[in-house]
DNA sequence: GACTGTGAAGCCATTCACAGCT
DNA sequence: AGCTGTGAATGGCTTCACAGTC
């Protein structure tokens, strides 16, 4: 049996080839080609076939692809046939921010609890979830079927937060603060770090086009 | 004269190394060596003394680097010794979360101008800005010399605010809309996308270990 | 002895180019 | 003729391993 090593970066795109499906599905367009989803979404038509081909034989030669069995087969391969708990710590600006974010509950994300320190938003209501105490966490998580964390807490506390959310039996984690964090092996963590794309801007508006013609001590 | 392409991943930890850094001169440390700082940011030491060497040599053999100098060059390399100018289009909740960021202006992004196209928000205040009209676009770019634009606006606005973003002259745009954006070449753009992180975490609690033994269709 | 700087090796992702199917 | 699926080639990033320096 061949055995797929899928890169991070295969799974960025399905999920913005998804996105764009859903486009067309909307336009009522029954067939796509892979140059075209390329065009759509601004990379090769050879990376979208490769990307699809790690996953089964979904095209026509000479035809393309059926846009909504495509759509389909990508929203299963992604995992999103089904809806993920998820928990948000953190109930300032961010916070609320993610937890009305229309984008998450469209693709089967369910905000289930919203927890913080602050005294003067615990009680307050967001869409429909009580804010409630961090003391809370590992109650939520359990009671709840919880699987991913949103944390968006400040940077020294996010360490603690995540403590307890791997002691809780959270599976995966998203993390907003600044912050560098350990978890164990089986815990799945990203990092969306925002002064870091600001960072990398910065450089590239500095350096233009990422070549360093001599050394910064030269 | 040796020209270097410095890997967007490089660039990535710099900034990351520099935050750690800065932790460490506040802990009053002076020196500091490849190892604890690839301890310190979770990466192998011969990765940080790769990422350092394309811009310079600022260690000392069998010592490390002295903190402060190492803090000064990375700071210069990613063109954080000076302030950098920003608007902000969308002034909804995720636009008023990244208008009262700290993490920004600690590293000098100062943002100049809010703009949206809600009446009810337009004249309300954010730290001390006016939350202006969309049509002042231009105006404000060009009035404050503006380098960068972030957009935290629907994704069915988020091409035409970019073109006038473009239009206006702007020089980097930040994008947390979930829409794949055409600029020209010129106008250097970053995504910043909270579904596709969410997905790509529904996609590793499905398959685990990004792994894919068997073709989704067999 | 400790740690940096770096060429070489290894590994991974993307692009090329074309055989194969409709 | 048009478009997919894919092995081979290419290009790029990371790790290895060690010479060089303090």
């Amino acid at each position: 049996m061949k055995v797929y090593k899928i890169s991070e970066a295969t799974i960025t795109r399905l999920s913005i080839y998804s996105r764009f499906l859903k486009q067309l599905l909307n336009e009522q367009l029954k067939t796509v080609s892979s140059g075209e989803i390329a065009k759509g979404v601004g990379v090769s038509s050879a990376q979208v076939r490769k990307d699809l081909a790690y996953f089964g034989e979904f095209g026509m030669r000479g035809v393309g692809y059926k846009v909504d069995e495509l759509y389909g087969y990508i929203i299963k391969i992604l995992g999103l046939n089904h809806a993920w708990n998820t928990i948000i710590i953190g109930a300032g600006k961010l916070g609320s921010a993610l937890a009305l974010y229309q984008g998450f509950i469209d693709r089967g994300f369910r905000i289930k609890a919203i927890l913080d320190i602050e005294k003067k938003i615990i009680g307050t209501h967001m869409m429909n979830i009580q804010v409630d105490t961090i003391d809370t966490l590992a109650h939520k998580v359990q009671e709840n079927d919880i699987s991913i964390g949103i944390l968006t807490v400040p940077a020294d506390a996010a360490q603690e937060v995540t403590d307890q959310l791997v002691a809780a039996g959270i599976k995966a984690i998203l993390n907003f603060s600044p912050k560098v964090l350990k978890v164990p092996d089986n815990v799945i963590l990203r990092h969306v770090d925002f002064s870091v794309n600001l960072e990398i801007l910065s450089f590239n508006l500095t350096h233009d086009k990422y070549m360093f013609p001599f050394r910064i001590d030269s």
